[in-house]
DNA sequence: CGGACAAGCTGA
DNA sequence: CAGCTTGTCCGG
C-alpha cells in the first residue's frame, strides 16, 4: 500500500495530507508530481513531496485514493530544496517554493533533450566584477561549454534578449517559465528572472548569476527568498558551480565567495565604466540652498543633451522655514517637520494633519523653501534649463511623452532610455540614509545611472551632487573600483551583528511585537517594525515560523508580514 | 481556501 | 422558529 504526503495548492491552508496512490498512477506518480486530490468534499491541485506509510495515529480508512495525475512538476531535488528555504526564509510552507518551481501549463512528457555541447568539469564558483558596461554574453557562453548553465537576470526584457544572442551562438535555449519542459528535458542554457532560480535545467553544470546586486533577485512577497541564496544552495547541492557577476556585487555575495572576485575585462577608465562627475555642494551657502548646481545647470542650458534629474521626495516642499522668523515649520501634533502640498497647504508626512500656510511661532505667512520637493524642483529647473522639463511619476505605466529633460524618483532611471546625462540632486539622501546597506544600494544606484548614460567616450555623463565629496562610495565610483568598498562593509556589518554575519528580519502588523517576543530572540521596536536578530538564518526562520504559526498567535484579522532579510532596514 | 455547522439576530 | 448572517473549525 503505496501512500502519498501531498502540499494541496491553496492559500491559506498550510498542512500536507496523506492518500493512497492507486496502482494505475504508480508509474506516473513520482515525488514532485503534480496531482488533484479529494478534500473536505471538493477537488483540488497538489504536489507530492514525499512516499511512505501511513501516519499511524490517522485511521486507515481515512485515507483517499489520488484523483488524478495532472502534470510532471519539480524535481525530488527542488522539492527538497523547497524543504531548505521554507525554514530559511521563515515560515513552513512549500507552497510559494513549489509554485516558483512549476510548470505554467501542465506537461504531460518531457521532449528528448536537445544539447549540442559535451559535458566538461564544472567551472569554480565564485564572484566576478565586471564593468557596468560590459557585455556579459562572453560569461555565459563560457559557462554553457562546460555543461548546460541555468543563467538569472533580474529583467524579463534582457532575459529575453540574452536567449536570442545566445541561440544565435548555435546553442540550444529554453526561456523559463514559457518553456519549462524544455529546460526539464534538457538544453545549453536555461534563462529565466528570479523565479529561473527554481526553474528545470537537466544535468546543470554552471549556474550564472547577472546582476547579483539587483534588489529585484528577491521577492516582495513573503516568504521573501532571495534567487542568490538559493541558487547557491542548489549549485551546491548539485555539485554545480555558481557565479555572480556583477559590477558591485554586494557585501553577501563577497563573504559568500572563498577566491577574491575575478575581474572582467574592463579597467577602471576604459569605456566600460561611465563618467562620474561630484559636485561639491559642501561650501554652498546653507540658506541659500538650491538644488540646481553649476554643473547641473551647464547640462541643462546644452541644448542638445538629454537630462534625468533625480530627487527622492515627493511633493511640491519637503523642508520650509519662515521668512520672518527663520523657525522651521513643524507640526502642531506630532511636530515632525511638515511639507507643503500642491495647494499651497501644509501638511505632516508622519500624521497627515493639514494645517494652512501660516508659521506657528509668528503668524507670518511667507516660507522659504529649505528644501524643495519634485514638482517644486520641476519649476526650478525649468526656469534653468529653459526649455520644457517632465516630472515623473514612479507608478504612471503610461508611456512618457517625449521630452529632453525629465525629473523625477529614482524610479524615473526605469522608465527613460537614451540619456545623456543623468543627475542625482541630493545623493546624500542615499549615501547617508539611515538603512544598513545604504552604500551598496547608493553604489547600484550609480550603475544603474551609469548604464542609462553610457560610455564616457559617447558624452555620457552622472553628475552627483553632495555634501560629502569625500565619501567611500563616490571614491569608488570616480576610480571605477566598487571593490574598494567591501573590506570597510565587512568590518562595519560584522561589529554591528548586521547581515552577512547574522540574520534579521522585520515584522510589521498588530501583532508583530508579540510574535518577536514568542521567538525567544533578541528583537528591537522601531517605528516601522519590529527587528529580530539570531546567528544564523536557520535559526532565525524556524524562530519566526513557530511563532507566527502557533495557536492564538495573531489577532483574527490583522495581516502580518514576516520579512527575512529585509532590504530597507 | 471554502464548505459545514453552530450560534446569534430579526420579524411575525 | 424559519430564514438569514457571521464566526469558527477542519480537511487525509
Amino acid at each position: 500500500m503505496l501512500v502519498a504526503r501531498v502540499v494541496p495548492n491553496v492559500t491559506g491552508l498550510d498542512k500536507q495530507f496523506d492518500y493512497l496512490v492507486p496502482e494505475l498512477l504508480r508509474d506516473q506518480v513520482a515525488v514532485g508530481s503534480l496531482v488533484r486530490v479529494p478534500l473536505h468534499g471538493r477537488r483540488v491541485g497538489g504536489w507530492v513531496v514525499a512516499f511512505g506509510a501511513p501516519d499511524p495515529a490517522l485511521a486507515a480508512d481515512k485515507l483517499m485514493p489520488l484523483a488524478k495525475w495532472s502534470s510532471i512538476g519539480p524535481s525530488a531535488e527542488l522539492v527538497d530544496l523547497a524543504r531548505w528555504a521554507a525554514p530559511r526564509w521563515g515560515t513552513d510552507r512549500l507552497r510559494p517554493f513549489l509554485l516558483a518551481a512549476s510548470p505554467p501549463t501542465m506537461v504531460s512528457r518531457l521532449p528528448v533533450a536537445r544539447r549540442t555541447v559535451s559535458v566538461g568539469d564544472a567551472g569554480e564558483s565564485g564572484v566576478t566584477r565586471i564593468g557596468p558596461l560590459e557585455d556579459p554574453l562572453p560569461f555565459v557562453l563560457a559557462a554553457a561549454r562546460k555543461g548546460p548553465a541555468l543563467v538569472l537576470h533580474p529583467s524579463p526584457p534582457a532575459v529575453r534578449a540574452l536567449a536570442s544572442r545566445v541561440r544565435r551562438e548555435g546553442l540550444s535555449v529554453a526561456v523559463v517559465p514559457d518553456e519549462w519542459a524544455s529546460a526539464a528535458g534538457g538544453v545549453d542554457v536555461v534563462v529565466g528572472t528570479r523565479s529561473g532560480a527554481w526553474a528545470p535545467c537537466a544535468g546543470v553544470k554552471t549556474i550564472v548569476l547577472l546582476d547579483e546586486h539587483d534588489e529585484s533577485y528577491q521577492e516582495e512577497r513573503t516568504p521573501t527568498w532571495q534567487a542568490r541564496d538559493v541558487v547557491i544552495e542548489r549549485a551546491a547541492r548539485a555539485g554545480a558551480a555558481c557565479t555572480l557577476l556583477s559590477p558591485c556585487p554586494t557585501v553577501t555575495a563577497m563573504r559568500w565567495a572563498a577566491s577574491p572576485p575575478r575581474h572582467g575585462s574592463h579597467s577602471p577608465h576604459s569605456a566600460q565604466w561611465p563618467l562620474i562627475e561630484i559636485d561639491d555642494r559642501s561650501d554652498v551657502e546653507p540658506w541659500k540652498r538650491t538644488l540646481v548646481g553649476t554643473s547641473l545647470i551647464r547640462a541643462l542650458r546644452d541644448p542638445g543633451k538629454r537630462v534625468v534629474c533625480v530627487l527622492n521626495t515627493v511633493g511640491r516642499a519637503r523642508l520650509l522655514a519662515c521668512r520672518a522668523c527663520r523657525n522651521l515649520q513643524r507640526c502642531e501634533v506630532c511636530a515632525a517637520a511638515v511639507r507643503q502640498r500642491d495647494d499651497g497647504m501644509l501638511e505632516c508626512p508622519r500624521c497627515d494633519t493639514v494645517r494652512p500656510k501660516v508659521c506657528q511661532v509668528c503668524g507670518a505667512s511667507a516660507m522659504a523653501l529649505v528644501k524643495p520637493g519634485v514638482s517644486r524642483l520641476r519649476e526650478e529647473l525649468e526656469a534653468a534649463a529653459n526649455r520644457p522639463v517632465l516630472s515623473v511619476t514612479g507608478d504612471s505605466d503610461v508611456e512618457l511623452p517625449a521630452a529632453d529633460v525629465y525629473v523625477g524618483t529614482e524610479a524615473v532611471l526605469h522608465r527613460v532610455r537614451n540619456v545623456d546625462v543623468v543627475a542625482f540632486l541630493d545623493f546624500d539622501a542615499e549615501l547617508l540614509a539611515p538603512r544598513y546597506r545604504a552604500a551598496e544600494q547608493a553604489m547600484a544606484l550609480i550603475v544603474r545611472a551609469g548604464r542609462l548614460v553610457g560610455a564616457r567616450n559617447r558624452g555620457g555623463r552622472v553628475i552627483v551632487q553632495t555634501h560629502v565629496p569625500q565619501h567611500e562610495v563616490l571614491l569608488a565610483a570616480l576610480l571605477g573600483d566598487t571593490g574598494r568598498l567591501v573590506d570597510g562593509e565587512l568590518a562595519r556589518r560584522r561589529l554591528l551583528g548586521l547581515p552577512p554575519f547574522r540574520a534579521l528580519a522585520a515584522i510589521e502588523g498588530a501583532d508583530a511585537e508579540a510574535i518577536a517576543a514568542a521567538t525567544g530572540l533578541e528583537f528591537a521596536v522601531t517605528a516601522k517594525a519590529v527587528l529580530v536578530r539570531a546567528d544564523d538564518w536557520l535559526a532565525l526562520g524556524c524562530a519566526l515560523a513557530d511563532a507566527a504559526g502557533a495557536k492564538n498567535a495573531r489577532t483574527k484579522g490583522a495581516r502580518l508580514r514576516i520579512e527575512v532579510d529585509p532590504p530597507r532596514v
